[in-house]
DNA sequence: GTTATCTTTGACATTCGTGTCAATGATGGC
DNA sequence: GCCATCATTGACACGAATGTCAAAGATAAC
């Protein structure tokens, strides 16, 4: 039906999201984004402008999504309990068979960060937040008594997040969740460690 | 000069992986390595037969290059340097300027496991052999009494393994080196901890 | 009912990348 | 000297993706 809206943004940039993250940014044509989303590409063009712009929409979707999971880990009280549940959101995701294996945003910058700038600023405007989101975690324990008071909160944070990263390269990789499960268990630890 | 070859293969080789390296696979074209190696398309064409190969052959090299310089670091006796060497092999190629940021064996898994298995075999493989040669050091290390008898290897094999990936996704996020020192530098305390 | 607004839809021009090929010319074996 | 072989070079055809546009039609405000 001409001139009347026949989709619903929630479903398409889902669809988008989606389809971004199974085949990475180049090579994914509107094409595909129409088929995936089943709306033409002409409607794609005229409501989001292009390919870039759908793409920052997935991110920031994507980041809504699973970023906020990971700091709502974040908060539970204890370090351990925290960093194991930050470690957990990862795999959760992960664990989803709806999803494709790894992670939007480490694709997204491996792919992208060569080339596009303003790109690679949101990305890593969002891994600063978590890292960030990290430390209060990590400060909190400290000024608690559950962490030692001479951690290095900055390491361990840059730690952390790193971890979740290397998580889902290796369950790209290796198109399997063990690898990962394995790494966390060892990462975790580290807190065991330091409290 | 029409009739006889006019390039050094190791050469093109070398402005190839680096092409690859700093702009990905979908974003580079035939013109761009042409240009990089100073051979014309249709030579490079007749030489290696299209970007597929010329990718796999770029990985050849890196995996010869640098999993051959993070093998010679784990062959070092206790644990704690095996590792220790192995993490520094990492952040010393981040540290060469001459070198784009990241790692072209995970920005090359991210963007094509969807599409290319052949590829992801290869990558996936690259991965297994370096878990492997990680795990040879932490049992040598076990056996030798260097590290706890109860030791996961598994585990620890995959974390450091991980963690050398997740130290490519921050170098290449933050285009910076010192989250993936911090990163390292934490990483490290856990094979103490298996002390 | 008229008008303004908005979306859909298919078509279009254009650009870009790929892969192939034939012509050209240098080299080396015989 | 002749011939087979091989790499270079530019041209070519083809397909794919992009971005734009005008026509068409539905809706809502007035």
């Amino acid at each position: 039906m001409v001139g009347v809206k026949q989709f619903d943004e929630d479903i398409v940039i889902e669809a988008v999201l989606r389809t971004f993250w199974d085949k990475g940014y180049c090579e994914t044509t509107m094409a595909d984004l129409a088929a995936a989303s089943g709306v033409q590409r002409g409607s794609l063009y005229n409501a989001y402008g292009g390919k870039d712009r759908l793409l920052l929409m997935s991110l920031e979707r994507y980041g809504e999504r699973y970023g906020a999971a990971a700091e709502r880990a974040l908060e539970k009280s204890s370090p351990r309990e925290a960093m194991k549940a930050f470690l957990e959101s990862h795999l959760d995701r992960m664990l989803n068979p709806k999803n494709p294996a790894g992670c939007l945003m480490c694709q997204t910058v491996m792919e992208c960060s060569g080339r596009d700038d303003a790109l690679t600023d949101f990305i890593s405007r969002h891994f600063q937040r978590v890292e960030m989101a990290i430390r209060e975690t990590l400060c909190r324990g400290r000024d608690g008594g559950l962490l030692r008071g001479d951690v290095d909160v900055r390491s361990l944070a840059r730690f952390f997040l790193g971890v979740s990263r290397g998580m889902a390269v290796l369950h790209r990789a290796y198109g399997d969740i063990e690898p990962a499960r394995d790494m966390a268990k060892a990462a975790l630890k580290l807190i065991d460690m330091e409290s």
